[in-house]
DNA sequence: CGGGCTTTGTCAACATTGATGACCAGGGTA
DNA sequence: TACCCTGGTCATCAATGTTGACAAAGCCCG
């Protein structure tokens, strides 16, 4: 009897499979959502069996933390004076079209949002919150109440950008986005002063 | 050879059945989220066959959205006066540690957003705001831009709503609710005047 | 060269999930 | 009694995430 048929495929080192399961799946689950995609679509991108993405990731769950939590780059209005910082921090959050690492950011944690009912990604979510949005402005703010003021403003933020990625509210998708900036921007603003 | 040994279930009026599995998916969706809760847990808390729950509901997603759109009472403070408003609406939504009606729409507010990947789950969230939060106000609102502050606005619950019940911030969870109503409320405040 | 060891990949299963369809029983009505 | 609508049960389906046994390629050391 001959040996059973198998579709091998060319042996590779670690990291470039594990590469190529994370980029699928950085595409894909950014895209489509977390139930949306199964491992065995993100292993058919990768070209790759489905067991391979659990056994280098663990778990689905973890390669979609993995897969949301890139760069995520602080964002460096907030380094700069403090009047006018408001309009300056909606500007950043709610522009650019398509400027490649900042609209991915947003998105990546608007997927997060979305699939927050599982543990770990609700951890990972109030993590990434405080890093990229309250701690920076703790440091800032001035007068009483800092620490509570500057994570208002991050729910403010949280709820900025939910609204439009998350609920996609049609009238702030339709909006005149300096009308926005202008508008919400002030109502942070109100938060960044006293 | 003797007949078939079944477990019968005195029948009951459908009416019964479907509210016995109305509130139990109701308590377990509200405590623990909508996937991490099947429907033959919903059906056993039900005291029912879980093809009986398919049968009343066309789906477990159906299910979860009738059962989270309980009430949602309109927010009564939003008939009042313009000045001192935004505090108002704050300590609505913030306030009430268990008074029923209230506390039960928030949290149940809260598991939509967090199943909010689903498709059908993102709509009716959408459809929730837009009449519990950004309905009320637009007719309300004067001077200019009053659509788009309004669904600013609600935006800005929605950010307090999450951060709150979602991301579960452990800042503002700890905070003095009265100091999140002064300064958040006058955030808010900013986008009711003018 | 050759035998072991680790690394990389494949496949066949598993348990659980949401969902479907066939069937059955009770009860009212004609 | 015969009928049929309604309410309920069970077996089963396809798809999901996950696991473990196994195969083959590369590497090290003799």
């Amino acid at each position: 009897m001959t040996t059973r048929l198998r579709a091998v495929r060319p042996r590779q080192p670690a990291a470039v499979t594990r590469k190529a399961i994370h980029d699928a799946a950085h595409e894909l689950f950014r895209n489509e959502g977390f139930d949306a995609v199964g491992i065995r679509a993100v292993a058919a991108r990768a070209g790759v069996d489905a067991a391979l993405v659990i056994r280098h990731f663990g778990s689905k769950e973890q390669l979609f933390l993995e897969a949301m939590t890139v760069d995520l780059p602080a964002i460096k209005v907030m380094e700069g004076p403090l009047e006018g910082m408001g309009r300056a921090i909606v500007e950043h959050v709610v522009c650019l079209p398509s400027s490649r690492p900042g609209a991915l950011a947003v998105t990546a944690l608007a997927a997060l949002f979305r699939a927050s009912d599982r543990g770990e990604v609700q951890r990972t979510l109030r993590e990434t919150i405080e890093n990229v949005f309250a701690e920076p402005l703790v440091r800032r703010l001035e007068g009483g109440d800092a620490e509570l003021r500057a994570h208002l403003i991050a729910a403010q933020l949280g709820g900025l950008l939910t609204s439009m990625h998350v609920v996609q509210d049609p009238v702030l998708l339709a909006a005149d986005r300096s009308a926005i900036v202008v508008r919400y921007g002030d109502a942070i603003q109100r938060l960044i002063d006293t």
